[in-house]
RNA sequence: UGCCUGAUAGUAUAAUGGUAGUACGACUGUUUUUGGUGCAGUUUGUCUUGGUUCGAAUCCAGGUCGGGCAACCA
């Protein structure tokens, strides 16, 4: 592992850091907010804390930040670990901000004791007024003024729930005309009667995330706590509280968030085509989730070759969705096993085949050469692809056409002799013969063909439901589209397709990964059962074929 | 109008005062019983204007353009 990869501009700061003695070791964390599944930005940030930790030989905290009862779920606590897991990271500590919900409440009594914080019982929008505006600076108000007595007396009646909701709030007291808001007074605990999904009904104000993050981080002993952009501006009161409260100086750090083009990536937006059926579920295939993506086909090593491979810098950005395909076809060329699958079909008929049939042996992975062969049944009629046949062939057309001559895979060249259509006028079968000493294997006729077609024998075949996907939006840059994105959503992203597919599919294990050979790579979906095989193609192969036909 | 950020091929990312490199994409060629894979090659770039310097993507000044900031969300 002599690898002289440059270092990231973070990787430089702890690196920095550990040189210099600032800290002998370091502790990241990953923090969502258990509010919603995790999608692949989520996999940048969790690949970024728990890589630089590994790197750097340090460890990683789970945090669940939990500070808002109204938005968040057990259910999104329990997905949210399993997808990590299946990422394969591990985690040293798992904790919650609401395991700190005293501690905090503390935190507040000591800035009301120092005279820097203070109830007001404003409501929303005379706070928003008093506040100012970026150019204009705020105005005070009377209860800025209270004393540190009456503060602490009503904060703790807060606690003991003699307010309403919103009857009032605890605000920090620090500069109403700074020109950064965030340092306005801003609002560090609200009263909020819900039942919280750990502390149930324990409590009925809870922190701000800005009174809560960077004292979680504190408490934790975070050394270098990794956000994204947003949150700069949030630096300054990050380091307030952590300065005023005289605790452990847990420092924040900023990366640019992922983007990737043909989706999105934000929980409120992947929730609501959740809510409104835009999509099955937080796992269905097109979503660009952990769990989608899992069920979908892709593998956690692509997805951790994809956050390294994009970088990590403070400049907005959009990837190409075509890096992760080239992630995932790239892993999945390697471990995938080769099936043969035919979704359009038309009959071949190989006249001069007298034997009826005979089982030929292919090899599971070309790139894998103890992948071992599969027993595959050939006989006289086969199913092969429409679009594998033309009945007046184009000068580059390699595939077959009257009197063109194809192998097919793992088995025999075979000429076309004629073709039937159907009434319509639509080809039905292609009739061929074959070379018999061009075996595959043993092939002794001295012929080269330039195509080779994959079949599946029609009284073996078996069949198959193939969920073929698309992309999610019309438009590359589905955030940054004028109006409501829901506008360009693609509402093909799901084509479901009956397919013939050769029988050895039934005996494979259920988390196989599969390369259907000139169809792309797929992956059983969770509703497939022996009876009904149901497969998810998680990505193309590259077809020069098609690029060629467009020009 | 204020504050905070950022700007290197189509997309990302590196070069930290000394040869602008890498990956994906695109395009060629080659190999191939997958029009897949592999291999070889080509292509395109430092936002702008000044300054400092023997030398600037890098330092300085001005401009331009992008992103963020006025939730009892995180």
């Amino acid at each position: 592992m002599s690898e002289e990869k440059s270092l990231n501009f973070i990787e430089e700061i702890v690196s920095q850091d550990l040189a210099s003695g600032k800290h002998s070791s370091i502790l990241t964390r990953f923090p969502p907010e258990p509010n919603g599944y995790l999608h692949i930005g989520h996999a940048k940030s969790i690949c970024l804390n728990f890589g630089l930790a590994k790197h750097f030989g340090g460890a990683t905290n789970l945090r669940f930040d939990d500070t808002n009862p109204t938005t968040e779920e057990t259910e999104y606590v329990e997905s949210i670990k399993a997808d990590l897991k299946w990422l394969g990271f591990d985690w040293i500590k798992e904790c919650y901000a609401s395991d700190y919900f005293d501690t905090l409440y503390e935190f507040a009594v000591q800035l009301i004791e120092k005279g820097m914080a203070y109830v007001d019982d404003s409501s929303p929008e005379e706070i928003a007024l008093q506040k100012g505006t970026p150019t204009t600076a705020g105005t005070g108000n009377e209860y800025r003024n209270r004393s540190i007595a009456e503060n602490l007396e009503l904060f703790a009646h807060m606690k003991l729930g003699k307010f309403e909701d919103g009857a009032k709030v605890l605000r920090a007291k620090i500069d109403l005309a700074n020109p950064n808001m965030l340092l306005r007074d801003p609002i560090i605990y609200r009263i909020k009667k819900a039942h919280h999904h750990r502390t149930g009904d324990k409590w009925c104000i809870y922190p701000m995330y800005d009174f809560a993050h960077g004292q979680s981080d504190s408490i934790e002993n975070i050394t270098h706590s990794i956000c994204t952009l947003e949150f700069i501006p949030h630096r300054a009161l990050y380091d307030w509280c952590i300065e005023q409260l005289e605790i452990f100086p847990s420092k924040q750090y900023e990366f640019s968030r992922l983007n990737i083009t043909y989706t999105i990536l934000s929980k409120r937006k992947l929730l609501q085509l959740v809510q409104e059926h835009h999509v099955d579920s937080w796992d269905d295939p097109r979503m660009p989730t952990i769990s989608g993506m899992r069920r979908r086909g892709y593998t956690p090593e692509s997805i951790r070759d994809f956050c390294d491979r994009i970088g990590i810098a403070k400049r907005e950005n959009i990837i190409d969705f075509s890096l992760l395909e080239f992630c995932v076809r790239e892993h999945l060329n390697k471990i995938a096993q080769r099936r043969m699958v035919v979704t359009d079909p038309i009959k071949l008929v190989i006249t001069n085949y007298e034997k009826g049939e005979e089982i030929l042996h292919s090899e599971n992975n070309p790139e894998d050469t103890e992948g071992g062969v599969r027993a595959v049944p050939f006989s006289k009629e086969l199913w092969i692809e429409r679009g594998d046949f033309m009945e007046a062939p184009t000068k580059k057309y390699f595939r077959l056409g009257p009197g063109l001559m194809v192998r097919l895979k793992s088995a025999y060249i075979v000429q076309c002799d004629s073709f039937e259509k159907d009434a319509e006028g639509v080809v039905q079968t292609v009739f061929a013969s074959y070379v018999p000493e061009s075996k595959s294997g043993s092939d002794t006729s001295g012929i080269h063909v330039k195509g080779t077609l994959h079949w599946v024998s029609a009284k073996h075949a078996l069949p198959v439901v193939l969920n073929e996907y698309d992309r999610l939006f019309k438009v590359e840059d589905v955030a940054g589209a004028e109006g409501d994105f829901k506008d360009y959503i693609n509402e093909q992203s799901l084509t479901k397709t009956n397919a013939w597919a050769e029988p050895a599919l039934m005996a494979d294990p259920l988390d196989a990964r599969f390369q259907f050979i000139r169809k792309g790579y797929f992956y059983q979906d969770t509703t497939s059962t022996k009876g009904a095989l149901v497969f998810n193609r998680t990505v193309t192969l590259k077809d020069a074929w098609a690029k060629e036909q467009k020009k």
